[in-house]
RNA sequence: GCGCACGUAGCUCAGUUGGUUAGAGCGCGUCGCUGAUAACGACGAGGUCCGUGGUUCGAAUCCACGCGUGCGCACCA
């Protein structure tokens, strides 16, 4: 039933059949189906945004999102697997203008909002075949015929529901805020995408006079970074508690105010004398008025007094002021506040308003519109757009003399996150926001009820996060978002949210909805889920229930989309308007993983929204997660980012070639790097290329077993590439070996089991009649299934706590065990006679058995592979499980293990190890036959296991007789050491004078002395110190002198003297290895029958052969070997044997 | 500036609660095997465990300070 398979195998081509094999045969569906009744292990796909292509980096997150729900599964749970996908937002928007070559929202709306929606859409499909066409590649298993998407009608119900239930709840408000502006786009930012966007910048750092208007040639000196921001100057601030210096500046002959602490560093950077005449404390200069930096508004508003609350009279604006954030860090220790561009700033104008009678304190002062441009308000620079307005300001300033000093300032700037180039800034916007804040304490709490992986993120920086909580700026004053569900009353400005379509549909008075209809008139190819978009959501209005004869109209607001991937828990489902059931079944999830830079996207948006949404508390909707506050996710898996590497010339001037594109333009002048992906480098290669290549598994092994996922991986196509033969490779090669074997031997396995086979456990396998039990076989093929089941345990213990990089240890090494020591050590076995002795019947059943195990065992980690396998090993068997996929996971309980069985053939793979380093050393090769190894150990209780076993010993290292030993020996020294671990906590610092003493005593008595009384009795510093057995090491060393290695548990010394005898054995198996390399050469069957000529002028040669004629036959296969002095052959090859050139000729019969 | 993580062989990384000979793979070198053969295997060289100080009988491991790298945060005016 087994047919040979080849060595060299193209592992991408057999994984494009196996995709195919799984599709024909709906092997995931039906995966999932058989647990259809499990446990639920409920896992949750992040949505990838459907913008852009997918890079290496998505293949980890996507191969680990795959592994545990295939580990899972096997595991008898129920992982159900929907696909998503994160479809609304500025990246659409932006790739969009892109294409239509435009960028501001005027251009939009020039453009056509219901055009540039419907282009959105379409972006969004193309990207998302992209990315399913990867997804597939890569083998992750999920299901996307059924993906949710968040443009869809039923998941933007699900979010206006949520967003109902918390502007119900007072939790969504309008406020007027300084937020962070994108001019450019004409929208505000939540602080996770200002986040995302900090550049290093060199600004102009200007220090400006303020001058005192009581005392003109008296100046504040205040410090900014952003010059135009001057003009809309209301206060300047000190801190009452900081004391302030009046400096006379010699240069430029008046008198300055700074920070007292500040007059050294400040007349260092100026390069002049400052001297000090007097100090006053901040509190004294708070209430100085000051005449502002430009006149624009003085000029218009004059500077009127208001009416403080006291009923005193105060003049409104341009004194100065307290505030606590004033400090002596950086600057001169007084601030210039532009209330309209900071946020702290605000919050001082917002302070001294309230000290005034209600509409007799300052306004707000804003000399720039929402495009980021100079109003008409300041003539000067109208039209102008901010940063470029600082060098004219700057000029301004310092023709009138207020320019005290001017620098550059290198400091981090927030740029937009989709449009590099935009600066943003900080800006005074009404804008909808979620009272985050007031769950702050909530949401600590549930992230300490998560598992991070790795722990630290937790407390770290995901805690640090949830620390510095603010309000979530929630709306976009955007086109492609998910349309925020407030209808304002036009005439009350009453407000309320909307849940549904159905509701808004079936208010009283409803008008507009005919937009929508006639738009799907005209093209009625338009997806049905842009109705609840803009701009048709935004035509429907009904009436108002505030105002007779009002109208409702919707905010024109859209949301920010990651609070859409964060409400992916429930509205993936629909939520509550559909698939409740399933929510709540599906509610938290298991697991879930993504990359650390999710730490304030999704990782935040879910664990904000679920918290606010879900629990026992007032105003909640309550789900099975029995806490207060139930998180979204009990498992996380926070993957490292993935770094790129590329090959660079030495001067820098040829970047990101491959390393074969280096070799050939660059010979080898080049450079290897790292560093971040970019897109916009390409510095990176398309995932295609490796699955092309090298097959989705090698990635998906590479990524799993080189580092944990969690530490940065290297995206390395070499690396990559090396990491196949260690163990793809060599699998595959076990497999084959096994194949070419089962097949000469006709090998039938479970072909002889008539019926009652299903996933092929060894209950079943044992109904074959030449299936021993593993009692009965030999100890070799005991060992390597009580290894296996071992790895089993192991694997699923690891796996269990998502330790999938342990996990692939341990596969390695089982694999490593088959093939490096059960195959070596087991060949001959296979190559017996006797094709019905249980001996080797044992060795294929083992092999058999084991290869089921572990395709059964990487089915999670390398599916094509263990697919491969599994159908292989499995073809033409009646009622077997078609798919290794659809088989448990094997748990181990097939074999014992046998530990002591285990110690004691790691301690057999030394010696061998030992021996042949030894071998190395004296120059002997394998091939010659050594008369005796002795080897010493350092432990005897394996002795006698050992000399049992001497068989393996002898041909592993080819000698004839091996002897053991642990006493006394003539090759090899003693020395004994404490136990360190043991001792440590009972002599404590007598420890180290102990050392010295063993040291110093001679080893062999010592080791004599315990023999003989089983205890050493040692003085030390007057103390008595008794040891045991337990409480000394033994350390071996080689005595010099003699062909011998040491271990860490054995001594192994050969003899290497050389009999005649030994010699011509050695000439022997040459001449073997010779005629077998020519066997080889005439491309021979292994069954083909030869005869041998042999001329050589050499008589101990001769001697030899003769001698060992029928052996070397017998492993040729030669009927016949012909032995000459001289003489001439036609069609012979002159080889070397034993340094002596030799005419050898071969007929094949 | 603050916080988190990291720093171990040429490279990529392991290193359990501290235990005295610091490991793996790759790469490199030397070699073996020649019935897994366009495969397989062995052996070897290579380390100031970033530095300094401390705790301890004992530190790659714990502590402090510094240096470097990455990431994150923001009252960066």
């Amino acid at each position: 039933m087994f047919r040979a398979v080849k060595t060299d195998v193209r592992f991408p081509d057999q994984e494009e059949s196996i995709l195919q094999f799984w599709k024909d045969r709906q092997i995931y569906d039906r995966s999932l189906q058989q647990r259809s009744g499990g446990q639920p292990f409920v896992f949750y796909e992040g949505p990838p945004t459907a913008n852009g292509l997918p890079h290496p980096g998505h293949c980890l997150t996507r191969a680990i999102k795959d592994l545990f729900p295939r580990y899972r599964t096997m595991r008898g749970f129920w992982c159900n697997r929907k696909a998503g996908w994160d479809t609304h937002g500025l990246p659409v928007e932006v790739e969009v203008c892109k294409e239509l070559g435009i960028h501001s929202k005027e251009e939009i709306e020039a453009y056509g909002v219901e055009k540039f929606i419907a282009k959105c859409q379409h972006s969004v499909w193309r990207y998302m075949q992209e990315w399913e066409r990867v997804t597939e590649r890569l083998g992750f298993w999920i299901d996307l015929s059924q993906a949710y998407v968040t443009y869809h009608q039923s998941y933007v119900e699900s979010v206006w529901w949520s967003l109902k239930n918390l502007f119900d709840r007072g939790l969504l408000y309008r406020g007027h805020k300084i937020v962070w502006w994108w001019a450019q786009g004409g929208t505000a930012l939540s602080s996770g995408e200002v986040g995302q966007g900090y550049r290093e910048v060199a600004d102009p750092s200007v220090y400006v006079r303020f001058p005192l208007l009581d005392d003109p040639a008296t100046s504040l000196i205040i410090w900014t970074t952003t010059p135009w921001t001057l003009p809309s100057n209301q206060f300047a601030a000190v801190h009452s508690d900081i004391d302030y210096a009046y400096c006379r500046d010699s240069e430029a002959g008046d008198v300055i105010i700074i920070a007292a602490s500040l007059v050294e560093a400040l007349s260092e950077k100026i390069k002049r004398p400052l001297t000090v005449e007097r100090t006053v404390s901040g509190r004294e200069l708070v209430g100085k008025r000051y005449t502002p930096p430009f006149d624009f508004y003085e000029s218009k508003l004059g500077n009127p007094n208001g009416k403080l609350r006291s009923g005193e009279p105060m003049v409104r604006q341009w004194r100065v002021v307290h505030a606590d954030f004033v400090t002596i860090d950086s600057g001169t220790g007084i601030v210039h506040l532009a209330p309209a561009f900071g946020e702290a700033d605000y919050e001082v104008l917002i302070s001294e308003r309230e000290r005034f009678e209600e509409g007799t304190g300052p306004g707000l002062i804003c000399a720039i519109g929402p495009d980021g441009k100079f109003t008409d308000e300041v003539p000067d620079y109208q039209g102008m757009w901010v940063k470029e307005a600082d060098r004219p300001i700057t000029r301004a300033l310092r023709e009138r003399g207020k320019l005290w000093h001017q620098e550059q300032y290198v400091h981090d700037y927030p740029f937009c996150w989709r449009a590099n180039e935009d600066p943003l800034i900080q800006y005074p916007r009404e804008s909808w926001f979620i009272r985050t804040t007031a769950f702050r304490e909530a949401m600590l709490e549930n992230n300490r009820q998560i598992g991070w992986l790795p722990d630290h993120i937790g407390p770290g920086r995901f805690g640090n996060f949830l620390e510095s909580n603010v309000d979530w700026a929630l709306s976009r004053e955007r086109y492609w978002g998910t349309p925020l569900p407030i209808w304002v009353c036009d005439s009350t400005g009453k407000m309320e949210a909307v849940a549904s379509y159905d509701e808004l549909t079936s208010k009283p008075g409803v008008q507009g909805l005919d937009v929508w209809t006639q738009a799907k008139l005209a093209d009625p190819e338009l997806a049905d889920d842009l109705k609840v978009h803009k701009p048709y959501i935004d035509a429907v209005t009904y009436d108002s229930p505030y105002a007779k004869g009002s109208r409702m109209r919707r905010v024109s607001e859209v949301i920010d989309c990651w609070y859409d991937s964060g409400a992916m828990p429930f509205a993936q489902w629909g939520y509550p308007l559909r698939g409740s059931d399933l929510f709540k079944a599906q509610f938290p999830a298991d697991f879930i993983s993504e990359a650390i830079d999710q730490t304030r996207g999704w990782f935040y948006s879910q664990l904000a929204i679920s918290t606010m949404l879900f629990g026992n508390k007032p105003g909640q909707v309550a789900t099975q997660a029995d806490m207060p506050y139930p998180h979204p996710f009990k498992n996380c898996i926070v993957l490292g980012l993935m770094l790129a590497e590329w090959y660079e010339s030495k001067d820098g001037k040829q970047r990101f070639l491959t390393e074969e594109e280096a070799r050939a333009t660059l010979g080898s002048d080049f450079v290897h790097k790292t560093g971040k992906m970019s897109k916009q480098l390409r510095n990176y290669r398309s995932p295609q290329e490796i699955f092309d290549r090298y097959g989705a598994d090698a990635l998906r092994w590479y990524l799993f077993a080189n580092q944990a996922p969690w530490s940065s991986i290297l995206y390395s196509e070499r690396a990559i590439r090396d990491s196949i033969p260690e163990f793809l490779l060599r699998l595959w090669n076990v497999f084959s070996f096994f194949t070419i074997y089962a097949e000469i031997d006709g090998f039938r396995g479970p072909s002889e089991i008539r019926s009652g086979l299903d996933q092929l456990t060894s209950e079943e396998l044992a109904q074959a009649p030449t299936y021993r039990p593993v009692a009965q076989r030999s100890e070799l093929d005991r060992w390597i299934l009580s290894d296996l089941a071992a790895t089993c345990r192991d694997v699923i213990e690891r796996m269990d706590r998502y330790d999938s990089y342990g996990a692939c240890q341990s596969l390695h090494a089982i694999v490593d065990a088959l093939s490096n020591w059960y195959v070596r050590r087991s060949r001959s076995r296979y190559w017996a006679a006797d094709k019905s002795s249980p001996d080797k019947l044992d060795a294929y059943w083992t092999l058999y058995e084991s290869m089921l195990v572990i395709s059964k065992l990487i089915a999670p980690f390398t599916p094509f592979m263990a697919e491969a396998l599994w159908r292989h090993l499995t073809s033409g068997l009646e009622g077997v499980r078609e798919s290794v996929h659809l088989c448990d996971y094997p748990d181990g309980s097939f074999a014992q293990t046998d530990a002591i069985l285990n110690t004691r053939m790691d301690l057999l793979r030394e010696i061998a190890s030992l021996g042949r380093s030894a071998r190395m050393e004296a120059k002997l090769k394998v091939r010659q036959p050594l008369g005796r190894v002795e080897v010493t150990l350092a432990d005897s209780s394996h002795i006698t296991w050992l000399s049992e076993h001497d068989d393996i010993v002898r041909e592993e290292l080819n000698v004839k007789e091996i002897h053991y030993a642990s006493g006394a020996s003539p090759y090899v020294s003693y020395a004994v050491q404490p136990n360190f671990r043991r001792l440590g906590p009972r002599v404590g610092p007598l420890l180290p004078k102990l050392k010295q003493t063993l040291a110093n005593a001679s080893g062999a008595q010592l080791m004599e002395e315990m023999t003989q009384h089983g205890k050493i009795q040692l003085t030390i510093d007057g103390k008595s110190v008794e040891l045991d057995g337990e409480d000394i090491q033994v350390r071996l060393t080689a005595k010099s002198g003699w062909a011998a290695a040491q271990g860490k548990s054995a001594v192994v010394a050969l003899h290497t003297e050389l009999t005649p005898e030994l010699i011509q054995e050695g000439i022997a198996k040459d001449a073997i290895r010779i005629i077998q390399d020519l066997r080889k050469k005439r491309q021979c069957e292994f069954t083909n029958r030869i005869e041998v000529h042999i001329v050589c002028g050499d008589a101990s040669i001769r001697d030899a052969i003769e001698t060992h004629r029928e052996f070397i036959a017998g492993e040729t296969l030669a009927v016949a070997i012909h032995v000459q002095n001289n003489g001439e052959m036609l069609d012979a090859d002159t080889v070397e044997l034993a340094d002596v050139p030799v005419s050898i000729r071969l007929t094949v019969q």
